[in-house]
RNA sequence: GGCGACAUAGCCAAGUAGUAAGGCAGAAGUCUGCAAAACUUCCAUUCCCCAGUUCAAAUCUGGGUGUCGCCU
């Protein structure tokens, strides 16, 4: 069976670097697992690898999307499937990296996004219901849907009437094979020490702002991209817009960047602590990239 | 030295006698199609200290301490 590397954890962590040294080691080839770096255009902002970086090892998945475009997990999922099998046939080892918690459970496990409603009419629809109706209508086409989804969090809701009056009511993830008999996957989580990681949090968007952040969010903003795309809900874009449209000076701005990444961080660690046979790595400063390889290998 | 204002959580702050709002920061979580999203929960047994009035005080009274402002 195939081995099959992941390397995540928090934004900031250094998964980056780690992976190339990883790839490097073990004759490897990256497989991106953000929901952020698969956009074009969106370097500083999504903390891309650098030039130099991505043409160390060979990367898929990494500014491939047109930001305009509606990318979903869906799409994730069999485009990441497609570059491991890829990966494999040519005798390479794929190491998945990122932190992007929910398109590595597609990996992890064989979730099943086969049955796409498309029906923003539909979606409209119910977005102009109030949510204490929309509740009591989830109710009667799925109460077990009710049991896992907070009547508050109308997103949810939404998905999981779609999905049901589809007749293809929405699995909780207890429900779903993993693909372990496929891959043997090796799960790996750089854990810092939590002050220590807003620091590094802190210290990067400081330097996302000097390699020119803002220059970066106002290309993509005359080229028509608004707080609408997907894409531009992503932390460091979503403030800059805000900021380019007037609402928010340039410090605000970046106090709310840092603050958002600081939540998104907690989350994601939050996240990972879910996968049973994650190993944590711990991590602090004057380790290298090499240094943590060793311990992963 | 005199006069005045203020003192509530890590920070900002409401409450002016009926048993401590809210925001920020922080913590713990949830999770199958926007996931860097959306959502949930927790976070002052006590209001600077002491005494008094009152059935009841963060709230009223007196004293102390501290901070700020103005005057000399």
């Amino acid at each position: 069976m195939v081995n099959v590397y992941v390397i995540t954890g928090p934004t900031a962590s250094g998964k980056t670097k780690v992976a190339i040294e990883l790839a490097k080691k073990l004759g490897g080839e990256i497989v991106s697992c953000d929901s952020m770096q698969i956009y074009k255009k969106m370097d500083i902002g999504s903390a891309k690898p650098t030039e130099d970086e991505l043409n160390e090892v060979k990367h898929h998945l990494i500014g491939v999307i047109e930001p305009t475009e509606n990318f979903t997990v869906a799409k994730y999922q069999s485009m990441a499937l497609d570059a491991i099998d890829d990966i494999v046939s040519r005798g390479k080892i794929p190491i998945v990296a990122g932190g992007t918690g929910l398109y590595l459970n597609a990996l992890l496990f064989d979730m099943d996004f086969a049955a796409r409603p498309d029906n923003s009419k539909r979606r409209n629809e119910l977005e102009a219901m109030t949510g204490e109706t929309l509740y009591e209508y989830l109710k009667e086409i799925d109460m077990e849907a009710t049991n896992r989804i907070h009547k508050n969090n109308t997103k949810k809701v939404i998905r999981a009437i779609e999905a049901a009056e589809l007749g293809n009511k929405v699995k909780p993830l207890n429900d779903c094979k993993d693909r372990c008999g496929l891959y043997n996957f090796k799960l790996y989580a750089l854990n810092w020490d939590r002050e220590k990681l807003y620091e590094r949090i802190n210290t990067r968007v400081d330097k996302l702002i000097e390699l020119g952040l803002v220059e970066e969010v106002r290309n993509l903003f005359k080229e028509g991209l608004n707080c609408e795309n997907i894409s531009m809900k992503g932390i460091g874009y979503k403030e800059i817009i805000e900021h380019i449209e007037g609402g928010l000076t340039l410090e605000e701005a970046v106090y709310l960047i840092k603050r958002n990444t600081r939540r998104f961080a907690k989350r994601q660690i939050t996240w990972f602590k879910r996968y049973e046979d994650m190993t944590w790595i711990d991590v602090d400063e004057p380790m290298s990239a090499n240094d943590i390889v060793e311990k992963i290998l």
